[in-house]
DNA sequence: ATAACAGTTGAATAAATACTCAACTGAAAG
DNA sequence: CTTTCAGTTGAGTATTTATTCAACTGTTAT
């Protein structure tokens, strides 16, 4: 393969890493999903909520109290939350419980938990 | 505690399990370093670099060549990304390598996908 | 029924951000 | 020294998005 049959706009390239790499890629859809997954997870406002609910499962009464926001906010993050898989909800009378979805995300926010703070005692 | 030291707009609050969270509740600096990590991880261009560097280190033009983007574009990313630890790089002549900046990084993204995955199956 | 309240929703505004383009830095080779 | 090229950087534009506000739904209690 020539360096013509790339679309970029540079020479230096490992060959056959980069063909390797390209026929292990995840496709397009999948990719997409991770990344609205992780850009859900990257705000500090449903970060709390998710710490919140790692604690315990709470109603949006409970968060909007925790977070000192209003009932709408919260139930527009928790919406959203919910859309990408972070967390799930059970109806009880008026009020809606929510709680994390599954231990992926458990283990997905407590370990980027220890990253950071790892990286917080380096600087 | 009365309702009205509550400064959102609703009453149906579950007191002390409030009030246990806001004890537990991490410092803003660190809620906000570990949102920004994650905002990093939520896009798709970044999720593709993670996953070509999660199979080898690699240069700007590697990355640049796998995503068909331009290096630019590559490196205004890789930035951001090694701003909030998701990689490292080292330098060897006019070639700058990057690599995953430690196995935290491995298993949140792998724990993601497989999250995301697995969701994928149940729709 | 009707009042009260938990929660949702849509529109609007203000702030954040991804990619492009052009200029620049610095290392290696001739 | 000069050219080449990998990589970085800053400014600009277009898109995305967080919060607010007001109206709405649905369940409970009087």
């Amino acid at each position: 393969m020539s360096k013509n049959e790339y679309t970029c706009d540079c020479n230096m390239v490992h060959e056959e890493m980069v063909n390797d790499t390209l026929s292990k890629m995840p496709n397009t859809e999948i990719l997409h999903n991770l990344a609205d997954f992780f850009k859900i997870m990257g705000d500090s406002t449903r970060c709390k909520l998710l710490f919140a609910l790692l604690q315990n499962e709470m109603c949006v009464c409970d968060l909007a109290n925790v977070l000192s926001m209003t009932k709408s906010s919260i139930s527009h993050q928790l919406s959203k939350m919910k859309e990408v898989g972070l967390v799930k909800s059970r109806k009880s009378g008026k009020t809606v419980y929510y709680s994390l979805d599954d231990d992926h995300i458990t283990e997905i926010f407590e370990v980027g938990l220890e990253h950071i703070s790892h990286k917080g005692e380096n600087i």
